[in-house]
DNA sequence: GAGTGGTCTAGACCACAAT
DNA sequence: TTGTGGTCTAGACCACTCG
């Protein structure tokens, strides 16, 4: 099979990095040696760097050069297991901080109106928080909520977490439907999650429902590169 | 905010296709229209198509033209639901089809060894299948089985299923611990699923064991680019 | 033949890090 | 000052599709 000269260097330091030649966080050749080593432009030999760094293998930092991404030490989440984020980073003896970004009422959009199953004349909650895990953002959620459902909500509140305050006024979710997304995240999550680079990581969207069928909130949460990892355990289960 | 030129070209197509000026299936502006329109040079025009590609917005096709990707009409799969490939598709009125794409007995990798729990000197099936729907390659799976827990496993009963060949030896699997990951296929796995571009996808990873803890495979399954949604149902939880 | 996307070049200027 | 990555240009040749 004919490779392309881009993808020759791709195998190249994919080689590499298996062969532990190139070790986590040091540095693989600049592209202009790269460049020069395999007698391409130095524009072909950044296409391959950056499809690496797209997928997770590379990150670059500017003025400095392209390092090898270490995926170890990821911390781990059970899809089954719905354990808060403030317990399950405590659990792990680390810090957590909850940043509330932004807290607004909004009219929605003509897309979050439909999943909230309201009109576009009603007014939602537009609540940004950004998790921390010593100090380091690793979570962006994006919730909007029907203030006719949660009328009390206050910013105070949010900072903690949104099913304490579902608890005190005796409300509890009865039903969450989430969906799991593979996505490059696009400008406004790099930025506030302090990404520099497009990579490839995971978006959960949630809906999810009080006893009388009620939809209490819309949530987009993106999951910072991979600090984590997905995990699920079934039993002896009744496999096909 | 400052965008770059590519940016810029970006959220013009977005807001084209969140607005419905270039729908599902049609086309966008080829790249030289853009570079035209945008009085840049057309490797610019190609960064911010690329990126959509990648980021899942759109297809190209050689000598044609540049798509809006249709993201509806995908099937859902829920996360808690352990039926089989072939009885989902056949339940919702599709036809299902298991192409053997390769059947061998191999030593393992110094990674799969550890997975398994074996010796890099023990033989193992290397197994490639990719299931089609409706004669459209969807998934690619790739297994290895340690040899000396399924010792008569022939080609023939791996076209059907691995889980009946168990149930036929009054085996089934106790424990299965799956790892979701998000990411975008490497050359092999593209070209088994005649994807001719980069793009988000989903991978799975799995690991199952027997009764007496044995591990019975390592698996990855490679999920065909937008053909499926990720689903999971929570019930009366206790969150957060 | 005209238009499309795929690859590649040989430059350029910039912002940023380190020394 | 040197080296790094980030953006961008103005070409080129190719393979492919379609009329």
């Amino acid at each position: 099979m004919i490779l392309t000269k881009y993808e020759e260097i791709e195998n190249f330091i994919l080689k590499g990095i298996q062969s532990n030649i190139y070790k986590a966080d040091e540095k693989v050749p600049s592209e202009n040696k790269l460049a020069e080593s395999f007698a391409v432009s130095r524009m072909t030999a950044r296409k391959a760097l950056d499809s690496l760094v797209t997928r997770g293998y590379l990150y670059k930092i500017k003025g400095k050069g392209t390092y090898v991404k270490d995926n170890e030490n990821r911390d781990d989440i059970y899809l089954d297991e719905m354990i808060g984020f403030t317990r399950r980073v405590e659990r792990s003896g680390k810090t957590p901080r909850t940043e509330v970004k932004t807290f607004e009422i909004r009219k929605p959009s003509r897309k979050t109106a439909a999943k909230l199953g309201i009109s576009r004349n009603e007014d939602i909650f537009y609540i940004e928080r950004i998790r921390h895990i010593n100090d380091e953002p690793v979570i962006l959620e994006i919730t909007y909520m029907p203030v006719k459902v949660s009328p009390d909500l206050t910013k105070e509140e949010i900072k903690k977490s949104k099913y304490a305050y579902l608890r005190k006024r005796n409300h509890r979710i009865s039903e969450m439907v989430k969906e799991y997304i593979p996505v490059i995240p696009n400008l406004e999550v790099r930025k506030l999650l302090l990404l520099d680079k497009n990579m490839v990581m995971f978006k959960i969207e949630l809906i999810s429902k009080l006893e009388d069928s009620s939809i209490f909130e819309y949530t987009k949460l993106y999951y910072n590169q991979n600090k984590y990892r997905f995990l699920q355990i079934t039993k002896s289960s009744k496999v096909d």
